[in-house]
DNA sequence: AGCTACTCCTGGTAGC
DNA sequence: TGCTACCAGGAGTAGC
């Protein structure tokens, strides 16, 4: 599913064909797309402005835009499960899963969404949709000083508490997974019992992970995930443990074990991530 | 604070 | 072959 790793290699790929280009005409085709947006209203605002801008922050993807070079307001956007961004050449058919489309000076905009969750809105203040988002794990703010000091205050489990977006942002299932993997703590170990030395690991894991997963341009399987280019990622080859329950682990042979921790599922090495013990 | 359950969605697949 | 039931999960929300 995209996850940082996705949506920071769609943002690259994307750059070349979308940043520069005035979007002339806005069609939507599955108008819950736009959250609560009135589609006629959010026509009225994007067309006619220009993409100066594409950029990342955790999963949201934001576009600039300005109107007679002055600034005109940002599309936020977010691929959640099964979204896609491409800019193809007028009259290729984007397919029975195109959820919006912008015609551009040059090329065709799509938004292709096969379960329909992901969401593009128009906004002036970003900021009130990612400014509740914590740190960015590439980023500086996110040092190991302060990710230790922040695990010391929480009590959760480390899987449900790495997946929170407001803790640390861009994470999802799989990297999750991987990084925990990596670290060699066990998904179910409390936050707050984690002792320095392993909170460096899991740091240094958690930032290993996605800049390997972005150099392999993120992870397809199935049908969905590919890059604007229609190509899939790569890193699905190193799972560790995500997808691989019942198979030897890499680095000590035992069984992957795959359990459900908050609805996800959630897979690790009951050898090299010991269990916490019983409180 | 932090847990579970539910919602939104559809394609793929297991089971019969 | 064709049907049904269930699974995957990011994030928001409700209820405890």
């Amino acid at each position: 599913m995209p996850e940082l790793p996705e949506v920071e290699t769609v943002v690259r790929l994307l750059r070349p064909s979308f940043v520069g280009r005035r979007i002339q005409k806005v069609h939507v085709l599955w108008p819950r797309t736009l959250g609560d947006l009135d589609e006629f209203e959010f026509a009225r605002a994007v067309e006619g402005t220009r993409v100066v801008q594409l950029r990342r922050r955790a999963k949201y993807i934001i576009a600039d835009l300005e109107r007679r070079r002055r600034p005109a307001g940002h599309l936020v956007g977010h691929l959640r499960m099964t979204g896609r961004m491409q800019v193809d050449r007028r009259g290729v058919d984007p397919g029975p899963y195109a959820r919006l489309s912008f015609e551009l000076d040059r090329g065709v905009f799509h938004f292709i969404d096969v379960r329909k969750f992901g969401r593009v809105c128009f906004t002036q203040e970003p900021e009130q949709i990612t400014g509740e988002l914590g740190p960015e794990p590439l980023g500086d703010e996110f040092s190991h000083e302060r990710f230790h000091a922040d695990l010391r205050t929480r009590r959760r489990m480390l899987k449900p508490l790495l997946l929170d977006q407001t803790f640390v942002a861009g994470l999802g299932n799989i990297y999750v997974d991987e990084s925990l993997h990596l670290a060699k703590l066990h998904p179910l170990r409390q936050a707050d019992r984690v002792d320095r030395t392993a909170s460096e690991r899991l740091w240094r894991a958690i930032r290993a992970t996605l800049e390997e997963a972005i150099e392999r341009e993120g992870s397809s399987f199935d049908t969905f995930y590919r890059t604007p280019e229609g190509q899939p990622g790569s890193y699905q080859h190193q799972f560790q443990v995500y997808g691989r329950t019942g198979k030897p682990c890499h680095r000590c042979g035992a069984k992957i074990r795959r359990i459900v921790v908050g609805q996800r599922g959630t897979h690790f090495c009951p050898r090299c991530q010991r269990a916490p013990r019983a409180r």
